[in-house]
DNA sequence: AACCTTAATGCAATCGGTTGCTCACAGGTC
DNA sequence: GACCTGTGAGCAACCGATTGCATTAAGGTT
């Protein structure tokens, strides 16, 4: 391997005869700088394409300027709702002149950890993250902001940490999500939820109970089920539907779930929507592909993560001030499609 | 804001009254420090948790041993395979205690030039690349094997260029899959696939009429169709099935495509997969959402990310020389479910 | 001609960490 | 007591870019 070695400023002001002062000014288009000195400097630049080394740059002004690396941390990236986000905050940060360093928690606290303690040694200006499952201590987190470090959560927050947070309307979407069903003609409808620590379970099943009641309908102890993935919900659902009163609706937590209702449904020989109606959440790419497709609430994934690159490159850039805690709820939207009966 | 500052080795120094130089070579044991001084030196940067400035050390090494930095490229994150790919990277450079910046290209051009030249920039030790559809000039790529920056491909490879690749097999999964159909009872097998141009198109082409010839049968130029989206699918597939001598079995070069092929199939009361057999490419999640479950080729993004990463490392690190183009072959697997035939 | 501006450039320190070289001193040898 | 050896530590240069300050020379003023 011949070593290569980029062209620095030193390179350019030994060809040039000039000091390296004068290139860095020269580059920067300083006026200080005579005009015919700096355009022969700048052609020179051009033409060998100097680039400037960022990681010096970034050392200079590690004191007085943050970097423009984002560290996003994703409990798993094979995951529709993530990568979305993903995306969302990969194109605002683009967008205005950043890079997005990533990295997996595989929703263990011992990954995050270290990931946290990763990106500060990098020096990312700020991080950006969903905490995985099974996190209930919070130092890594306070370690960073006592360090200076933005943080913005998003999807799970961290309830106990006063930090930015990006969240999408829960509470809202499943109330017209279940207020969609009742005026469709459901009257027994089941909620299929994730366990109700996570503060998402809570305003989900919120907007449950509301809708209902606002229809003058009861929740039903034995509709309300902890069954968050399609494994559980092809054992689960079958159960409720064949009892004599069954559910003439599901309501569940994702799509997975909602597309495990589905086919256990119809195995059992009922018809949907017109025996079973059934709602998802996320409106993911499945929910297109299964027979029939899914009504569902969308989640707008790529939304929020634009949101969250958003709110935290404002505090990094002093927009927004260090210590203002922002709290943005992105709006979801229900789409209707063939598992929900007509109007 | 009050101004944080972290602690630097100089901070050490001062603090414990040696030299700056000392404090470096205590914290790596070197044995040039007496055992007290280097333990005493440890026990202080532990208990105020020092960490070194990665920036700092890459800008000393700089001219002597890259970044520990990966340069990813992604045509589009929300997307199973590509997502699939990036959990494989991810997890093999955290293991080999590498970090990685992403960005999408979305398939432009434009935006790929971009990111190549900030990863420049930015000084990662290497990328890892699938270039965009419209890509056709490769003066980005070759300019980073100028500049030392070796270069991984995955998926869609430059053949312009000779780089490492990681591209799995298909044409032994296409031919698996084929012959799959034909032992299952299928005589009259459709083709639905990408644009000749791709070098992919062409090995799954290949690898469908080896599967036809060694069984005795003929590809049918009508039964060859440039179609590679779901869209497309619901109005191509139907002018086949609505024909007299209709396909009794469809080889789809993706997923999407495979589940539009399906769904039409099941529109014109046909019978899946009695009537017609149906087979994708990817093993999506969407291929266990449609009713039935497809059958389909396992593309194992993961494991193609994981060897992509495997070989840019053993690159940057010495293992594999810099002009050595490895290429590595990934095998895929046919999953059988319920778009084919028993056997 | 002495003095003052002003423009154009360079010097050198800095960011945080690394490392070749030098230096001081302790201990051992003859 | 003179000399050698080895250990432990510090000095200073370096990586590439930036920037406050000093320096130089040219031109203008009286």
């Amino acid at each position: 391997m011949e070593e290569f070695q980029a062209l620095t400023m030193k390179d350019i002001a030994a060809q040039l005869g000039v000091s390296v002062a004068t290139v860095s000014r020269a580059l920067k288009d300083s006026h200080n700088i005579s005009k015919e000195r700096r355009e022969m400097i700048q052609k020179y630049a051009r033409e060998h394409n100097y680039y400037p080394n960022v990681i010096a740059e970034q050392l200079r002004h590690s004191r007085k300027k943050p970097s423009q690396i984002i560290g996003v941390i994703i409990p798993e990236f094979v995951h529709y709702y993530f990568s979305s986000i993903l995306k969302g905050v990969e194109e605002e940060a683009s967008r205005r002149g950043y890079r997005i360093m990533v990295a997996q928690s595989g929703e263990t606290y011992e990954r995050e950890v270290e990931i946290c303690q990763s990106f500060m040694q990098n020096k990312v200006c700020g991080i950006i993250v969903s905490q995985a499952k099974d996190t209930n201590q919070y130092g890594h987190f306070e370690k960073l902001v006592e360090n200076g470090i933005p943080l913005v959560f998003y999807d799970r927050i961290c309830p106990a940490l006063n930090a930015s947070r990006v969240v999408v309307d829960d509470y809202q979407g499943a109330f017209n999500a279940v207020s969609h069903l009742v005026e469709t003609g459901c009257r027994r409808i089941a909620f299929f939820g994730a366990p109700m620590s996570l503060e998402i379970s809570q305003n989900r099943y919120n907007g449950y109970k509301d809708a209902l009641y606002k229809h003058g309908l009861t929740p039903e102890e034995e509709l309300t089920v902890i069954c968050d993935n399609y494994e559980d919900a092809r054992k689960r659902a079958p159960e409720l539907l064949r009892a004599d009163n069954r559910p003439d609706a599901f309501f569940t937590v994702n799509d997975d779930t909602a597309i495990g209702v589905l086919y256990s449904a119809k195995e059992l020989g009922l018809r949907v929507p017109d025996d079973v109606a059934v709602c998802g959440f996320g409106n993911d790419t499945h929910a297109v592909s299964c027979d029939p497709m899914l009504t569902t609430v969308e989640q707008r994934g790529v939304d929020v993560g634009r949101e969250a690159a958003t709110v935290l490159i404002d505090t990094v850039e002093g927009v927004l001030p260090i210590d203002h805690a922002a709290k943005r709820v992105v709006k979801t939207r229900l789409i209707v499609r063939g598992t929900t009966r007509e109007a």
